[in-house]
RNA sequence: GCCGCCUUAGCUCAGUUGGUUAGAGCACCAGAUUGUGGAUCUGGGGGUCCCCCGUUCGAGCCGGGGAGGCGGUACCA
């Protein structure tokens, strides 16, 4: 083959290898989440990674093409498909496709992979997993109080002490409710909210650039702000910081009032349930998606800090979020149907829970090798390999055609912790040996010359063949 | 998208004012050891110096363009 056309080995930009302790780790971890929302009664469900691009509604305006940002092919029929970039909007699909055989509400969760054609950053990749629930046909606010204190619980249930995460919620009414009472136009209202987004990044003087003039960034960049006097920006920093509903900012919009009582009935049931600030609180700077949360938005922040590879102090941050999305069915349907749902960042949870010492990785133990010393014995090794099997001892056969070098070596690498020897010489003697992996490096760590190294068999000892198994077992005990 | 930094062996990186055959550590393979991974020693294989164009007697090094990576910022369902 040409060497000029071979292709370079790499995996695709955005994309990433998960290996095995990681997905053990994230099995645990999915599993804990699994049980927490199937206790609360949610039901389990999934829809495929593909959807048809109108039904995600992500075509160019005015335009045949998808947008960017999604990852678009045509089928046979020249109709567009897109790789699902959400796991709401195909829900969404979903409901309006089997409205009549829901019940109502419809209170479901899924996990699985979502995709999007952006350029990747630090801990940002193309395709990522998403964890969501969601309450599909409730405008009550106790179906987002409920998802809340759901999240809340299920931080706790994978080992994240209270005080060491919050559920922060706000309305989006309440953000409208503000920009009416303070006369914030629409043109500039989506600059003002993510003004509003920044604030735990920018801090309060940043954000006021944001608002009020535009801020240029460290490498030079300038982005343009909303140009709110004086007033505005003092009102809108005070709003964002309050830890407290408080009518007045508010006060004479209709959409600000609903807001508020939303948020009010929510925290009546929090205080109710016994889920107090530590847990659950308002927090006025929560933005979320700009494009179709209706009602009460959420997010899940974790506060816990640690040092990143350089050093500095870093907080987690967000590792969910979600809200109120009442028109999402009605793209299909015609028809309004409530719902509220949030969506758990799989990936980014997971790299916290790793960092704290919370997740449970390699708790597997690599099985027992049993080497291959004699190839016309084959029969023999397998019955050894299945009655360590029968006994509960993950355990294989050497399935290559190498030699007994190469298999100590491939035992080795793949961290077995014992091996199981039986050549010609232990055979005659209705023997077999066990050698320690892990006992025998530890003491080789110990040898400096040829000559000792070679003078000893390290770590190994034989026993009789018919005690395989209980010889094994007391090994891997040790 | 915008701004900055980077790209030399599988990995981490040296490489002098532009000058012969481009190096190290680790990893890998082999031997010392014909039945033993891991210690030690010896040897070995590996390179489009990211790509293209230019300057030059001569380019890993200088100039231009491009690609890829990293970081920040913007956008983010």
């Amino acid at each position: 083959m040409n060497k000029d056309l071979r292709p370079k080995a790499r995996v695709a930009k955005g994309f990433r290898d998960v290996g095995p302790d990681e997905i053990r780790g994230l099995r645990t971890m999915l599993a804990t989440i699994q049980r927490v929302y199937e206790d609360y009664g949610f039901e389990p469900v999934e829809q495929p990674f593909v959807e048809y691009t109108e039904a995600l509604g992500k075509f160019l305006p005015d335009q045949d093409r998808p947008n960017a940002g999604v990852f678009s092919f045509q089928d046979d029929d020249e109709q567009w498909l897109s790789l699902r970039y959400d796991l709401t909007a195909p829900l969404a699909r979903y409901v309006a496709e089997n409205q009549q055989s829901l019940p109502t509400p419809y209170r479901s969760y899924r996990q699985g992979w979502v995709f999007r054609n952006e350029k990747p950053g630090p801990g940002r990749f193309r395709q990522f997993m998403q964890f969501d629930a969601d309450t599909v046909g409730s405008a009550s606010p106790a179906a987002d109080a409920e998802v809340c204190m759901m999240a809340a619980d299920t931080m706790e249930a994978l080992g994240i002490p209270r005080g060491q995460y919050v559920m922060k919620f706000n309305s989006r009414k309440l953000l409208d409710g503000f920009t009416e009472t303070y006369k914030i136009g629409e043109d500039v209202k989506l600059t003002w909210l993510r003004a509003l987004d920044k604030l735990d990044r920018l801090g309060k003087d940043g954000v006021a650039l944001l608002l009020g003039p535009g801020r240029k960034d460290e490498s030079g960049d300038f982005t343009k702000g909303a140009g709110l006097s004086d007033s505005q920006i003092e009102a809108s920093l005070a709003f964002a910081t309050a830890t407290t509903l408080d009518p007045q900012f508010v006060s004479g919009s209709a959409s600000g009032e609903e807001g508020l009582r939303d948020l009010q009935a929510m925290e009546t049931l929090f205080a109710a349930s016994g889920y107090g600030k530590d847990r659950v609180r308002y927090d006025s700077s929560v933005v979320r998606g700009l494009e179709y949360y209706t009602g009460p938005v959420f997010e899940c922040e974790l506060l816990m800090e640690t040092k990143d590879e350089d050093g500095r102090t870093v907080r987690f941050g967000s590792v969910g979020g979600g809200g109120r999305y009442d028109d999402l069915v009605a793209r299909f349907t015609g028809q309004k149907v409530p719902a509220t749902g949030f969506s758990i960042g799989v990936s980014r949870l997971y790299s916290a829970l790793k960092l704290v010492g919370k997740a449970q990785e390699s708790n597997v133990l690599s099985p027992v090798v049993v080497l291959v010393m004699d190839k016309d014995r084959q029969a023999d090794y397998w019955r050894m390999v299945m009655a360590l099997r029968g006994a509960g001892i993950r355990a294989e056969m050497y399935v290559g055609t190498a030699g007994m070098k190469a298999q100590m070596k491939y035992a080795d690498k793949r961290s077995a912790p014992l091996v199981v020897i039986q050549g010609g010489d232990e055979k005659a003697r209705g023997e077999l040996q066990i050698k320690d992996l892990r006992l025998g490096s530890e003491l080789a760590a110990n040898i400096a010359s040829r000559e000792e190294y070679a003078a000893q068999r390290l770590a190994q000892f034989s026993v009789p063949e018919s005690e395989l198994v209980a010889a094994v077992k007391q090994a891997l005990g040790n």
